[in-house]
DNA sequence: TAGATTGTTAATCGATTAACAATC
DNA sequence: TAGATTGTTAATCGATTAACAATC
């Protein structure tokens, strides 16, 4: 959460915090609504390919599937307008979100780990269609190293930083096994990346000014299988 | 949220509150602890490789990654006693976790759409580690239909019913492109799973009854790419 | 003007953190 | 007993929901 100094924990209006990663004052956005801001860009995609010109938050939350109230709110944090009485403009609120999520500008994204879901991930569609370019490939086994993996030569561990460097990447994908990660976390931080997000079923750590987001695909089931002991009447 | 009958939402005493899914009494853990749990689950099998058999909130919570507060309120949910002064035995606790997160019994799981990600995640080891068992896998692709991956057949769409109930399947995976991944949802829910983990990059939408997981891989980038901007410095 | 819909404020709810009495 | 550590309560914080005045 942003720094704030002692003795006045409001001394700043709403509106107006430091950024945690930068200082520089900027627009805080919770962290809840920027989650969901991925999904008002598809939904305002499905209404473009369905020819919506004009929106309400009714129509668009009920298209992203969440309430009215919430997508109002959310937007509200972005200072994006729409017009009373009338709704959103959805090409005009497509480029917005676009904006800033950071599709104006092509993100360069290294991989790490190139096992099957390595693999899957450097050749997901969903990721060059949202503007992300998968600009290397780094592994351990060397009998995947100098392999071509969708369209990429698969480069060597000592050379993780130079492929951010030479290819200015600034996320990067650990698809590596647990007990490699974070090793290979460190070094992706050292060599510069902003965000990490990581694949790997164990807890990462990273310095503050670095974001890391985790999917842990064992942990999802687990979840799923609470709720099914529950539904089954198992005890426990 | 619980289904509570109007004129008094006090009517049950804290813990008590009725089970969502199943209406019977049930102990209520929050959805922010639900989603830690299988964190645990991993910290205390670090531990125990490490050869640790007593541990404290401290040095657990190191491990998940966590704060020692945290992990004891989200414990104190489960009813889960360690020793005050003492700790936890980590063999103990694990096996508790493991009741609690379904682990003494196998789950049985479908994935729908045989694709690079759906192959990725038939042969997930994660999967299978932690008692999930990939029984059934259906695709819409003549090409992919009858081919053998991970080890079991891939069958077609009209076979998706049967093969939920033939392999006894509570939980299915999504991994199909995006317009067919509501289809698809349906139909697994008439078919009786009781959990669903989507890929698919849009908004789904299932019975109360019925729990729901969404993994974006596009959007964790997006999200990423948010903070990245920010730290570039790039205006928007 | 009348109807619709936003942007925002206030109320509610849930989650996290801090502190400490209980107790091993 | 003295020291350690839990389980729980209270305080804080953040997120969601509801309501409505502003305004197109």
């Amino acid at each position: 959460m942003a720094t704030r100094r002692e003795g006045d924990p409001r001394e700043d209006a709403p509106g107006t915090d430091r950024d945690p990663g930068t200082g520089r004052p900027g627009r805080s956005v919770p962290a809840a609504t920027v989650g969901r801001l991925p999904g008002y860009l598809r939904a305002l995609a499905v209404l473009t390919e369905r020819g919506v010109v004009t929106t309400s938050s009714g129509a668009l939350a009920q298209v992203a599937g969440v309430s009215p109230a919430q997508l109002r709110k959310d937007l509200s944090f972005l200072g994006t307008h729409g017009r009373r009485g009338v709704g959103y403009d959805v090409a005009h609120l497509s480029a917005e979100l676009g904006a800033v999520l950071g599709l104006t500008r092509e993100r360069r994204v290294v991989i790490v780990g190139v096992g099957n879901l390595g693999r899957a991930l450097a050749g997901y569609p969903g990721f060059s269609d949202r503007g992300f370019v998968v600009a290397g490939l780094v592994d351990a086994d060397p009998a995947v190293v100098g392999s071509r993996v969708a369209g990429l030569v698969v480069e060597p561990p000592d050379r993780l930083a130079a492929v951010v460097e030479e290819q200015a990447a600034t996320i990067a994908v650990i698809a590596t096994p647990a007990d490699a990660a974070q090793d290979v976390c460190d070094k992706l931080v050292a060599a510069g990346v902003s965000g990490v997000l990581s694949f790997a079923p164990r807890a990462l750590r990273v310095p503050p000014e670095v974001d890391l987001r985790a999917v842990d695909l064992g942990s999802e089931l687990q979840i799923l299988a609470f709720h099914d002991r529950r539904r089954a009447g198992e005890d426990g």
